[in-house]
RNA sequence: GGGCGCGUAGCUCAGCGGGAGAGCACUGCCUUCACACGGCAGGGGUCGCUGGUUCAAUCCCAGCCGCGCCCACCA
């Protein structure tokens, strides 16, 4: 046994034991006849370093996880790291631009490799983190989601979603980001307002006969513009109809168009028609009959200006960004007369999450999943319980985000990532590798499969059954060539795009345990138990798992979806770079130890709030840590060491009596508490007992008198708060478990959690020294208030005590002495002369004072209980004398009334009592 | 335009049908033999406002006032 410093120094001792539980694989202990429990870690990017949200989310999930695998569980936390598409490519991107290199340098292969490099230098800095926070997960099966087995199973989902016609190519406008150069989902669209204009333009009709007036927040797009709409009903416009205007710059003839969409209130109530660049108006072109192939596209990928099909866009506009493009379109307007007004208007306008660019929605062939078939089970699931969300609140959320679920873009235009598993045949004329778009509308066929081996018996099935127009392979498979020198039609190309990361991701619950093979760990840990994550995810991630999920494993991917909030900044505000206002996790946990970063993430996690940073906060749960080593300090100076026994030990003295039932409450409510994913309650719960009822009652009543009895039952309470403060803080619990006494091969990591066995509960002695406190209370506030020197001793005289108070006081001298600082005892009335007068309950106590005390002092508090007694004895009579009260109320609520009536109105006498002697 | 949430002690937040709590901050006393990262005692709240339901409302309902967040195609 080793003596414990004075202060507890948490970088002493956490690095060491972290790197013990990790070499012992304390963190999956064999347990095949367990019951599994099990959580998988959302994959933090590999780009990534550990935020304060990071440190929240983990926390909690390391809680449940040793909370489960000190109950004997077969604990499972699976931990790993996202490729993270778009970020990590990013990253290596802007490493090479150090060296004023770039992605196009390279092939494409040199500079996946070159990712791949970087990732295995650099990558994954979160795990080290992780480590840091004491975070428990099974590092020894870790995962990322572009291991050889995570991109099988990727494949595999691709393929087999294809060929359930859950994946489908389409043409239609797509988030675009100029950017990154990239299709996004919607769900990485941020829109934000900004202060923009309105601008006026008259079209003029073809036939000269007037013009007709649009207005646009976007005009540069009219170079695109197909065709002016107004409501059907709108009688303003009913002769126009049907005739063409002559637009402006590019002079090309569109026809005037009925829509709905059209709103006659607003503007003039005309509208450009923008197929190919306004999501609005793709939908009113398809209903005015243009097919997407025929939709005008006006930019290119960098969102310049790109002539359209037609060729009427004047050259002098080619190739100009499409803001600049915007202002010299309404210059050239504004000079042919036709700008007839510009109007300030704040502008909702979308920005890629990612970029922070402008979004362009832009007509692009891609890869899509039906998530509107996905989303029926989950809907399901959740509607009828399968999965339980918590706070429920969410619920209604997650319903109207699936409910209204679009379809959704998984192909993104990156090199990073999981390659689509689609190959194509393309006539070679058609094929123009030196730009993007070369595919556009040159697709003959697709195939999609898992592998070049199978393409190529694709291919030959289908060269057998129409070997007339189709293609020879010559760069997948020279294989391919089996289908003979056919004319030349055709090459096969892979796709080059990727998927979107969060398709991957999405597969986490099932294909981190070796799905697609049927493994033991898949049957034994899908579904997973719980999964934590922020609300923040909850579309991304959180919802995309349960679509995958049950679709490929037939079965939810958890039972019960717990989503916590924000860490926001001490003011409130959102925690951002950019804002310069984050906190460093690692810094709070180099000032204050992890474990207590970790109770304070714990101890203010209640359900649906967000969490304000308080590192105040850290600091007192920092000095709670240090009062608990201080506290197994004392015991360690006393005898007291490692418990023998599971049970509470037998016991005759009341305050060991006590301090078990206590202990065994406090098992109580902290199981129900971790039960109900109440964090906060749970926290709280351990951190009072420790400190409020253990340090400050407990160890000050026994202190003196320590005997054998004594050592046993405070080491078997020490030990109970060291294994359900564990999940809380790892570190300092499990060094003290190692000092308090010899464990080999048992670390608390691992050992049991208390059972709560209501039978050592003792009611008789609870009684007993819950009196004693109150009584000491009063007394300490009597001396307190009237200013008695503190060591001062008085005397206590009693005459009409209760049985129990005098039991009570004549067993306690010693603890009496100590804490209420009483010298004698005398069972009889006082001497004449100057003293206290405590009042407890029905009696009255004595405390004869040497010289004068402040009589005034003494009314005063005397007057002030009395006050205080009588107005709550008042109030509580003014209830029972309301027969409505009487007759309506539960009866235990007028049965307890009646009984603090009782007991108030006694106290209320004796007080007066008391006053009255003073005179 | 929909949806969700919040407004409780100076600050940060629990509580959510029987008469209000915690941590920090604040005041006074204490170098008491585990701990001053401590101990003891204390001050401080018309529980946003207005109605309603109830024997009883901070807690339930309605409306209002403030403040967030999410979703949504108003050119």
């Amino acid at each position: 046994m080793t003596e414990l410093s004075k202060h507890f120094d948490p970088a002493a001792i956490e690095a060491r034991w972290y790197a013990h539980w990790e070499k012992e694989g304390l963190f999956r202990p064999e347990r095949d006849d367990a019951e599994p429990f099990t959580i998988v870690n959302p994959p933090p990017n590999v780009t990534g370093s550990l935020h304060i949200g990071h440190a929240l989310d983990n926390t909690l999930q390391d809680i449940l996880i040793r909370h489960q695998r000190l109950l004997g569980k077969d604990a499972l936390w699976v931990v790993g790291t996202d490729h993270a598409g778009i970020a990590t490519q990013m990253v290596v991107e802007r490493q090479l631009m150090e060296t004023q290199q770039k992605r196009t340098d390279f092939t494409r292969e040199e500079f996946v490799e070159k990712v791949w490099q970087w990732k295995e230098e650099s990558g994954g800095e979160i795990t080290g983190q992780l480590r840091r926070l004491g975070c428990s997960m099974d590092w020894s099966n870790e995962r990322f989601t572009m291991d050889e087995g995570f991109t099988k199973a990727v494949t595999k989902v691709f393929v087999d979603l294809y060929n359930d016609g859950l994946i489908y190519r389409d043409k239609r406008l797509v988030n675009w980001d100029p950017g990154l150069k990239t299709a996004i989902s919607d769900l990485e669209v941020e829109n934000s307002e900004i202060n923009g204009h309105f601008w006026h333009f008259s079209y003029p009709l073809e036939d000269g006969s007037g013009a007709i007036s649009v207005a646009t927040t976007r005009p540069e797009t009219m170079l695109a513009d197909m065709a002016v709409a107004v409501h059907p009903s709108d009688e303003r416009y009913k002769d126009i109809v049907g005739k063409k205007v002559k637009l402006p710059i590019t002079g090309r003839l569109v026809p005037v168009i009925t829509d709905e969409h059209a709103d006659p209130e607003l503007g003039s109530g005309a509208v450009k028609i923008t197929p190919g660049h306004d999501f609005n108006d793709f939908e009113v072109g398809k209903r005015a009959g243009f097919k997407p192939t025929d939709m005008l596209n006006m930019l290119d990928a960098d969102a310049a200006v790109y002539q359209t099909a037609d060729g009427l866009i004047p050259d002098e506009l080619i190739g100009i960004d499409r803001f600049e493009a915007r202002k010299r379109v309404v210059e050239m307007i504004d000079d042919t007369g036709l700008l007839e007004q510009v109007e300030d208007r704040v502008i909702v306008t979308p920005y890629g999450d990612r970029s922070n660019v402008v979004i362009e929605p832009w007509l692009t062939d891609q890869w899509y999943v039906d998530a509107e078939k996905l989303a029926q089970a989950p809907i399901k699931a959740v509607r009828d319980g399968t999965v339980e969300i918590v706070p429920k609140s969410w619920e209604k959320t997650f319903f109207n985000w699936m409910e209204n679920i679009q379809p959704w873009c998984v192909s993104r235009q990156l090199w990073w990532g999981h390659r689509i598993p689609a190959w194509y045949g393309i006539k070679k004329e058609m094929l123009d590798p030196a730009t993007a778009d070369a595919f556009e509308g040159s697709t003959e066929m697709v195939f999609v499969a898992s592998s070049d081996e199978d393409v190529k018996e694709i291919c030959s099935a289908y060269y057998e059954v129409s070997a007339d127009d189709v293609l020879i392979a010559d760069t997948v498979d020279e294989a391919l060539q089996l289908s003979g020198e056919n004319t030349g039609v055709a090459v096969i190309t892979r796709d080059p795009d990727v998927l979107d990361t969060w398709f991957s991701s999405g597969l986490w619950p099932f294909a981190t345990l070796g799905w697609p093979e049927e493994t033991d760990d898949l049957k034994r840990h899908y579904p997973n138990s719980v999964l934590i994550s922020g609300f923040d995810i909850l579309f991304f991630w959180d919802a995309r798992m349960m679509m995958q999920g049950m679709h490929f494993m037939g079965e939810v991917p958890w039972h019960t979806l717990y989503l916590h909030g924000l860490v926001r900044a001490a003011d409130g505000q959102k925690m951002s770079k950019s804002k310069g206002n984050t906190v460093d996790p690692l810094g709070l946990i180099d000032q204050y130890g992890a474990d207590a970063l970790r109770f304070f993430m714990a101890a203010m996690e209640s359900q649906g709030r967000d969490i304000k940073m308080d590192e105040k906060r850290v600091e007192g749960y920092r000095n709670f840590a240090t009062k608990l080593w201080n506290a197994a300090r004392f015991c360690q100076s006393n005898g007291i060491g490692a418990s023998e026994t599971l049970e509470a030990p037998a016991a005759e003295k009341p305050v060991n009596r006590w301090i078990i039932a206590e202990t065994i409450q406090t098992i109580q409510q902290l199981d129900i508490a971790l039960a109900d994913l109440r964090f906060d309650g749970a926290a709280n719960t351990i951190y009072h007992f420790v400190w409020d009822r253990f340090c400050d009652w407990y160890l000050e009543l026994i202190k003196g008198q320590i005997d054998d009895e004594t050592q046993s039952v405070a080491g078997w309470v020490l030990d109970q708060i060291l294994v359900m403060l564990h999940p809380f803080m790892p570190f300092v619990t499990e060094e003290l478990w190692s000092k308090m006494g010899d464990r080999p091969d048992y670390p608390l990591i691992t050992a049991r959690w208390p059972i709560a066995d209501a039978r050592s509960m003792d009611e008789d002695a609870a009684k007993e020294i819950d009196w004693l406190i109150k009584f000491v209370r009063e007394v300490r506030a009597a001396r307190s208030e009237l200013n008695v020197p503190a060591g001062t001793k008085l005397d206590l005289y009693l005459p009409d005590a209760p049985e129990l108070a005098r039991l009570v006081l004549s067993r306690d001298t010693a603890a009496l002495s100590r804490l209420a600082r009483i010298g004698n005892l005398a069972m009889k009335s006082p001497p004449e002369g100057s003293m206290i007068q405590v009042v407890v309950d029905e009696a009255t106590y004595y405390l004869p004072l040497e010289g004068v005390i402040d009589l005034d002092a003494e009314k005063a508090r005397l007057a002030k209980a009395l006050e205080t007694a009588e107005k709550e004895a008042g109030s509580l009579d003014k209830r029972l004398s309301n027969p409505q009260f009487v007759e309506k109320a539960k009866p235990e609520a007028v049965e307890k009334a009646k009984a603090d009536h009782a007991e108030k109105t006694a106290e209320a006498e004796r007080l007066r009592a008391a006053l009255e002697r003073l005179g």
